[in-house]
RNA sequence: GGUCCCGUAGUGCAGUCUGGAGUGCACGCCGCCCUGUCAAGGCGGAGGUCGCGAGUUCAAAUCUCGUCGGGACCGCCA
């Protein structure tokens, strides 16, 4: 139907007689027999010159047959690829006639109210921008799928209709026609099946998988989205993170024609300790400082009775923030679970260029503290420096959160660094209600051998449960957690002995996981995994700030999709063969 | 479940704080003119339940309450 794409053209194909289809981008009446009209279709926009006795108008697809031609002297387009060149003598065939779309098909919409544009999403993909993000998204497939079939994993598709699961995520409910009143469940993660391919002998499996979550949406969350899933048998650490870095690092590559630097790995205490965060942004500084030495002896009851004290320094920052948006922030501190927190302006004599902290607080630290806290903050006139007194933990995440709020560059602002956070903690923290440590992974993950003395350790394992790490690792890009993974488990009595420390007995667990881990009783390998999110990576490295632009059809925060108004409800009769009936609302 | 922000022609906005006739702007759309434009230009025109519902008021886009829709975030996402 066609000779060429529109946005290939170039001076090359002068004289030839080409023929384009399209989409009318614009047309530009001049008189009665002169008219510009732009063609457009994924690849570009090349000019035609017509006769303005056609019809053709906005978004109609034509057809358009004639001979690329030297633009004449002068009227050369330069913004455009095509620029050099126009097609004339046309002959011009409406292939669909079309309504004036609802908002501006370029640049401009990206300022139109998003429901507009998902309710038009059909329109919304002509775009450049669309078009150029599911191409991008299209490229990390490729190059993610390459990279695991260069490293011998095998690509097995598993079930969508699974078994209903109690742990983890709301699951959506597939209702069974066959036996009604029993359900199916659509995969939050291949998890189940992926280790089970590994008992099966499949040694290094991977999917770019579908998974579903019945859990509230955000900018980086959808119910349904796409993971690199994968796992691997007679492996360690070192060969999961390995092989997976290799799909990073190739999609990075072919999106962006250049390779990042190999990922950095820090431990999760590290980056807990550095960053207050588990997904730490590496792309800007503003560290965590170590104080509570500074402060060991000080009068300043705040401070005095602290566990873990920790400051950052946001340099330069002091005339951004006045006393209001400073109390803004101790709000925002507090809302993370700091009693509180002190900020101090630096300042410097005129005569002396002494540096002097400006604070609420300040009158309550010797000089000694003054002059300690500018030595190992680097403070300079014109630093704001903020700082939290509580646990450890409560010190960290408050000050990741401020760091974040203070100095993080949007996530899709290069550079790319990725980074490995590894050994994080089997158990996040006590359960209130049950006094028994919580899993902070799932209960198959393997503790890190050094630390699995520990679980005997009944008065250790009670007073500081988080000390136990796991062979349990995350992936971050640009302070996005892409996925993570981990060692699995496959011994049945180091699995017992998680179990007994998470309270769970054995009746429990062969109720609640007996289907899972009873395979496991015919010799299970050594392996271990990863799943990351496609959606994420795929924005990421398409500039994006919110996957839903690099998803062909989203939806918005309350699931309800504006295009094709589903969910909706369906016939009685439906309804009646699955033996189901729906109840009246209730508030 | 919660916090904050947004809702005015097809689209993007101003007007809302400080109530006074839908008072406007730009783009788009329709018609006419125009032989070198490229987010063309000129002239003319159409287009509105100010999200919806109550309340206050002589009078509500504007104030109050409720509700619906959207967004960011917290909870949640083992």
């Amino acid at each position: 139907m066609r000779t060429h794409l529109c946005g290939e053209l170039r001076p090359d194909q002068i004289d030839q007689t080409v023929t384009v289809a399209g989409w009318v981008n614009k047309r530009r009446e001049h008189s009665q027999h002169l008219a510009f009209v732009d063609l457009r279709d994924h690849s570009g926009i090349v000019q035609c010159v017509v006769d303005n006795s056609v019809d053709v108008r906005s978004e109609y697809v034509v057809k358009i047959t004639g001979t690329v031609t030297a633009r004449p002297e002068g009227t050369t387009n330069d913004s455009l690829g095509t620029g050099q060149i126009e097609i004339t003598d046309v002959t011009v065939e409406v292939l669909s006639a079309a309504e004036p779309p609802p908002f501006p098909l370029d640049d401009r919409a990206d300022d139109v109210d998003e429901m507009v544009r998902l309710r038009h999403r059909y329109l919304d993909l002509r775009r450049e921008r669309m078009q150029r993000n599911l191409r991008v998204r299209s490229q990390v497939n490729t190059a993610v799928r390459a990279a695991m079939i260069r490293q011998q994993f095998v690509e097995v598709e598993t079930p969508m209709l699974m078994p209903a699961t109690p742990e983890g995520a709301r699951e959506f409910i597939v209702p069974s026609r066959q036996r009604p009143g029993s359900f199916y469940a659509l995969p939050q993660s291949p998890q189940l099946y992926k280790q089970l391919l590994m008992v099966g002998g499949v040694d290094r499996y991977f999917q770019i998988a579908r998974c579903l979550r019945d859990e509230d949406l955000r900018a980086d969350r959808q119910y349904e989205f796409m993971q690199l899933d994968m796992e691997m048998s007679f492996v360690e650490v070192d060969d999961v993170l390995n092989a997976v870095e290799q799909t990073v690092l190739d999609a990075a590559e072919l999106v962006t024609g250049e390779r990042p630097d190999p990922v950095q790995r820090i431990t999760w205490h590290d980056a807990m300790n550095t960053y207050g965060i588990d997904k730490p942004d590496l792309r800007f500084g503003m560290e965590l400082v170590e104080l509570t030495g500074v402060f060991a002896s000080t009068d300043f009851k705040a401070f005095a009775s602290a566990e873990s004290i920790k400051g950052i320094n946001a340099k330069g920052a002091a005339a951004d923030w006045g006393r209001n948006k400073l109390d803004g922030l101790t709000d925002t501190a507090k809302s993370f679970g700091a009693k509180g927190m002190v900020w101090m302006k630096v300042g410097s004599d005129p005569e002396s260029g002494d540096l002097s902290l400006d604070s609420p607080v300040a009158k309550f630290l010797s000089d000694v503290e003054q002059k300690a806290l500018i030595d190992r903050t680097d403070a300079e006139s014109g630093d704001l420096l903020l700082l939290i007194a509580d646990d450890w933990l409560t010190t960290c995440e408050v000050l990741g959160e401020l760091r974040n709020r203070l100095g993080r560059p949007p996530v899709s602002q290069g550079p790319y660094r990725y980074v490995w956070v590894v050994d994080f903690p089997l158990f996040v923290g006590v359960d209130d209600a049950t006094g028994l440590p919580r899993p902070g992974h799932h209960p198959f993950c393997h503790p890190h051998p050094e630390d699995i003395g520990l679980l005997d350790d009944p008065e250790k394992m009670a007073s500081d449960p988080m000390s136990v790490r796991a062979w349990a690792y995350d992936l971050v890009l640009n302070g996005w957690e892409l996925g993570s993974g981990s060692i699995r488990i496959h011994d049945a009595e180091l699995q017992q002995k998680v179990f007994a420390i998470l309270g769970i007995d054995e009746v429990e667990a062969e109720a609640r996981f007996g289907f899972f881990l009873n395979p496991f009783r015919y010799g299970a390998p050594p392996h271990g995994g990863f799943a990351y999110g496609i959606d994420r990576l795929a924005a990421i490295l398409a500039g994006e700030e919110n996957i839903r632009e690099v998803i062909a059809f989203p939806k918005p925060q309350s699931g309800l999709d504006p295009m094709t108004a589903a969910p909706g409800e369906i016939d009685a009769e439906i309804l009646r063969e699955l033996g189901l009936r729906v109840l009246p609302q209730t508030d």
